[in-house]
DNA sequence: AATATTAATCGTATATTTGCGATATACATT
DNA sequence: AATGTATATCGCAAATATACGATTAATATT
């Protein structure tokens, strides 16, 4: 994109375009409900249930990782990942506040 | 990507990841806001306040309407573009479900 | 110690997204 | 009719995302 304009935009918005950048793929979200519903949640169980490859799997780990909505700790060779609900309490907020703001002035003009 | 994987994957994930992609760039974010502060939304208007080319604003707008968050008529030679209220409510309650479901147990293990 | 298992990382190929100038189209104004 | 205005589309370049095989690193098992 010849130069990147992200930066230009407020730092609210570019926050939440973050987070939805992460929810983007179906696989993230995937991972997401399945470390919601299981309760260990080893990394290669979550390869088993996923129709991609380790390497692949591992990073969109990673990614939602960054971005702060799932944590990670090693447990021997194995690596157990969780939902970091502090930060996820976050990203409802942040939706929320935006949901609000658009929801504020419900005009249609066309 | 060799093979789009996307497809292998529960149409609900892909569905809230498809609204997820339509949010997740701070440009986006932007006009949608935009949209539900004013009343009238041309869409010079809209160019005139983003750090953007008219061109690339088109395309934005277009990417919104094709998603349904937006809906557009022609107004002359101008186009004029407003919010999907009935389609906005939808993704809300997309999201809202998804954040029930991850909420609904939650464990920590890590 | 040698081997197996687990997961991250590297390198690479391909697909998609972002961005814009130039152009085309369609309406408005003179 | 000729010119101006507004916006969509085309064509292209660059950046980013997706995907995986191969390798590496680190622990576990034999």
């Amino acid at each position: 994109m010849a130069l990147n304009k992200k930066d230009l935009f407020d730092d609210i918005d570019i926050q939440l375009a973050d987070m939805a950048k992460c929810l983007s793929h179906p696989a993230r979200i995937k991972i997401l409900k399945i470390l919601a519903e299981k309760d260990t949640c080893i990394c290669g169980e979550i390869v088993e249930i996923l129709p991609l490859a380790q390497a692949t799997v591992s990073q969109h780990l990673i990614e939602l990782k960054k971005a702060g909505l799932v944590k990670g700790s090693i447990d021997g060779a194995k690596s157990c990942y969780c939902i970091d609900w502090d930060n996820f309490k976050k990203f409802e907020g942040f939706i929320g506040t935006f949901v609000n703001h658009i929801n504020d002035n419900p005009s249609s003009c066309c």
